[in-house]
DNA sequence: AATTAATCGAGACGGTACGTCGGGTCTTATG
DNA sequence: CATAAGACCCGACGTACCGTCTCGATTAATT
């Protein structure tokens, strides 16, 4: 978070409101998945969360930090999957994905991801956290699957993993494009489909 | 484009200045480059391209027509390959990819593709444009291939090549956001590992 | 006044609306004389005089100038009196200021010229305006009493002014004070006492 | 004084602190001396007297209480004077006025005052204040003189308080507005011309 | 050549949101 | 209790842009 809360704050004067931070970034998403970018805006972030513009002025720099804040504290444990098999370790992460991209928030990120890699300025947790999904959950992933034997040790597991992300993201673009979202169905069958293309030669069907 | 200069246009009255198009797309390019979505105004667009801010309203109806047009006019030939091979087209269209998100335009292109669909309103000939890539063009080259006998006629194609761009793409994002670009060389060796993960089995090394 | 628009304005662009200063200096007398300077809100007076703020502040540069303009364009022809005597000019003077004040853009107007005089900053028009009621009226009103031989050349004509200009307002102060406002009866009154007080002893009754 | 302190504090808790009240009146008064009313700000009267926004809202409701009670508590003895004569005491009356507005919170009460009058909302002791400076100060010496036989008891005694507190306002603005401020000589010499102006025919020289 | 009509640069227009600031209130921990 | 600190809600500030509009000045094609 670009929130510089780290430091303890000691007891002087008021404290700020507990319930505040997560009451605005709610509205923020809220706001966010009603209105768009557009439409989205720091008072009506504000209304919604039933603070005055301070309050929100006061965590956040600006409207990008928040957005980029907000969005990024609902990344949620995409690459927490563990099947006991390669195979169905792609499978979970690709469906959670499918599944993030679903929560306004998780297609919010993307955008402010774009943003943040259009012009980089204040980058922070946030890019972590992408790095995470594109990188360290992918070789936890490959990591078992080495030492269970599955795979060689020469697997080439961040290009799975881009692609597997990637994959999912334009399937996402595209469907959003057409005004539709996918059901549940659909994400596990594409899930599958996806998993049969990058996965390494030996293990597919 | 959006312009909607399909009419005649008969020749009563000052005719449009022929430069002007053009120089405010790439203005608009320009501005958007340098300052980002916040700080790409009309305004600026106008001023830079040396016209008054009427004659661009005259051809584009708000700021996202423009700045959808000016990134769909450098959507180049991405898919215009014919190698003779599966994977030297897919390697050639990974590489095509890659440099056309070097090109300004071509990320915001990106850019503006997520925002339509973050919030699906004005869409028009951009998605199909989109559309395109991601399906017309893999499309052909897996036609050609099946042809030439080198893949069965069940071959996941679309699949494929949602792997390739979405790959690109999220690659082209990292990097993007460590402050980098990839040189020829990188994109070169990127492409190659790229489509030996997509690549079927049967074509594999 | 403080729009710097002495300069002609050669017609490039849209010319600025005829209409606009008159209603929102109206508007902003009204909002003033409603609301007090607290309650005098430049959104205010835009929503009133049916403009944008930035209509308004492309002819003022901020609340005080345009307050300051709104005022001293309502100073009227205090001093515009000539009865032919001495003692009928003062008075006139006297009931002129006396009415002056009760016209809420003339009692504003001391409001800012104590705010000018107390944070002596941009006065520009306005002071000069005040200087003309306090000296110019009073220079001629003793002119022509000297030219008609009523009283020496030796007159202390700015003297006297100043104690009519004084007197009325203090007058005015403390009715205010009390929450009332003179009527036509008092004025007068007040006037013809005033100008005994002040008059060269040979003029005296 | 608007501090409702009037009832007996009984001693439980802390008590407040003494000096508490003057440094604030005196911050009240420097910080309107330096920026006027705009820029005349709690927040940095609080911050200049070194104490707590709350010290400060627990003595006065308001800032307009503040601003008139630090300026009424200046407001010294400008009528205690008694010379022996009419003259002198017109005098030393209209010296004493010119020298109460060479005081920053002088001036500053004749502001305050003007917007109470502007707006007849709260006004309390400060108003007294003023009527006593505009009556029963001038009574006071009138008075006297009567006694003294010097002037007949239909002296309009008022109404010559009106003209020299009027005239010497109205001078001072007028000074202030050129950036100037008078000096001792100054004033003698104006005060003498002034009460030559004033007084009654039959004690002018 | 005169007329007509669309386009041009410029810039003012009514709005809306920005990020800041101040007013007056409230809530802590410390006297 | 009062205090110093400082967060709170509110709403105005002055700025920047949006998309529209209105100018006078071009610039052809049509009379």
């Amino acid at each position: 978070m670009s929130t510089p809360q780290g430091e303890i704050r000691r007891g002087r004067g008021r404290p700020r409101t507990p319930g505040a931070e997560k009451r605005i970034i709610d509205a923020a998403l809220e706001e966010y998945g009603e209105h768009g970018w557009s439409g989205f805006t720091m008072d009506g972030v504000a209304r919604r969360a039933g603070v005055g513009k301070s309050t929100v002025y006061l965590r956040w720099q600006d409207k990008d930090s928040l957005l980029t804040d907000a969005v990024s504290s609902h990344s949620g444990d995409i690459g927490g999957v563990d099947t006991g098999s390669l195979r169905g370790d792609l499978h979970d992460l690709a469906v959670n994905l499918f599944s993030h991209y679903r929560d306004p928030a998780g297609w919010a990120a993307l955008r402010v991801l774009v943003d943040a890699a259009g012009a980089p300025h204040q980058l922070g947790r946030f890019v972590e956290t992408v790095a995470d999904v594109q990188v360290r959950f992918i070789d936890q992933i490959a990591a078992r699957a080495i030492e269970r034997g599955e795979v060689p040790a020469d697997l080439p597991a961040r290009e799975i993993g881009q692609c597997v992300y990637g994959s999912v993201t334009m399937q996402t673009l595209g469907v959003r494009l057409e005004g539709r979202e996918f059901d549940d169905a659909e994400i596990e069958e594409r899930a599958t489909v996806l998993v049969d293309v990058v996965l390494p030669q030996a293990l597919r069907p």
